[in-house]
DNA sequence: TGCTGCATCGGACCATGGTCCAATGCGGCG
DNA sequence: CGCCGCATTGGACCATGGTCCGATGCAGCA
């Protein structure tokens, strides 16, 4: 079987391909896979329509290799998802997909831990080729962006971002995840079956690696994640 | 002081009409600028590259009449600029002037209170038209887009938004947004030359007005402000 | 003139958040 | 095997946040 070869030297002859599809709208979805199906014939492949599912099916062993993730799903839009998931699963290959394709949306995704950008606006032929760089774990942005995005300095506060975020265990982004979401130590607490004691020392950790001294401080950094606001700023 | 559906009346026979135009792009001020001279040659113009350069310019006195407000500046991008300077001055008309033309920002502009939206895009004889119907005091939308927000029904929850954001008064609004920087009750009371007491007080009369129960909820409905992703909101 | 909302404070009180000390078990890794 | 990061919890302790009782002065308004 001719399974891609850079893809986990581990997986190069064993289990085939496992891929999931993320995106609520079921059109789109079905015309991924079968974009997918027609470049990867083996891969197996799962679509699921909201981010929830999509962590309940990553949940699953043995996990996926590679997700096709759109950026505006219910239940977590924006960058928020992509640093979930690289957080819970480091060792899947995330590739954004998106209508919402200008340079700096594209770039923050790559800084943010993402493998490729997959405009929704690429043609059969240009996706074809987007997924087969992607599966042999190649970045992939639209060539049409590839020019303005080299003359396209990444802020230095975005990667201090990423950094630190991408600094977090698991379970410390779960936390991080509900108290941006409002909820007391108490609750996150119950929600996660722990004790308030081990919140709060997940918490301490957690503000350690955010480098800020308080919850909302560190809310207002994960929710910048969400901001797809593509503008501003490199010079200021 | 004058509500703003009265300015254009009273400003026949009072002072000549004060016009503030805050646009980090010096460019397209300088256009704006002209655009409005051309069509209130009468007109007192005041010009500002920052956000907090325009409330600087709004505390002097008298206020402007009508602010044309970029969506995306320097020190506060998003709705948060139109929400903190409608709380500031109520009688003063925000006309918010951007390149994100989208149904669905424009529309959640016009709820949450801005007397128009004027795109960046616009050729220079439908500047000329916009600017003119919202000198009348009458709202004014790109024509391009009046047909798609008639179909497009505003979701209960953004009026909600605004309603709670709009029930909040001037000082309660500085609160806030301090409070969204992630700062302590201490340090806003120091900012704002009171004591802590008094911004504990403000506090609980924001939490109640906004329906939260803490801090960080209430930020984190005022960041919902800079979304630039309209999208759904469903509560968990 | 009363009424209402705004903004400012005070005391007492309790809840929540957060830190410093420490410990245990687990699994990966050189 | 020892080391390290992760996750968990405990006790003690203090800081901060938040509420409930009140109060004052002020400005606008019917």
């Amino acid at each position: 079987m001719q399974s891609p070869r850079e893809f986990a030297a581990t997986s190069a002859y064993s289990s085939p391909m496992q891929i999931l599809i993320a995106d609520d709208h079921p059109l789109f979805r079905v015309a991924l896979a079968q974009a997918v199906r027609a470049v990867a014939p083996e891969a197996h492949i799962v679509e699921v329509g909201t981010f929830d599912a999509a962590l309940a099916e990553l949940a699953t062993t043995p996990p996926a290799d590679l997700v096709l993730l759109d950026l505006h799903m219910p239940g977590s839009h924006g960058l928020m998802a992509l640093a979930t998931l690289r957080a819970e699963y480091p060792a899947v290959a995330v590739v954004l997909v998106s209508a919402h394709d200008d340079v700096a949306t594209v770039q923050r995704a790559l800084v943010h831990g993402a493998l490729g950008f997959i405009s929704k606006r690429s043609h059969l032929d240009e996706l074809h080729d987007a997924l087969r760089t992607v599966l042999t774990a190649q970045t992939w942005v639209p060539p049409a962006l590839q020019a303005s995005l080299a003359g396209h300095p990444v802020a230095t506060t975005e990667r201090q971002l990423a950094a630190r975020l991408a600094a977090l265990s698991p379970q410390q982004m779960r936390v991080l995840v509900l108290v941006a979401d409002g909820l007391l130590n108490k609750q996150i607490a119950d929600r996660l079956g722990v004790q308030e004691r081990t919140i709060k020392a997940h918490l301490s950790a957690i503000f350690e690696r955010l480098e800020v001294r308080n919850r909302t401080q560190a809310s207002v950094l994960l929710r910048s994640l969400e901001l797809a606001d593509p503008a501003q700023r490199l010079d200021d």
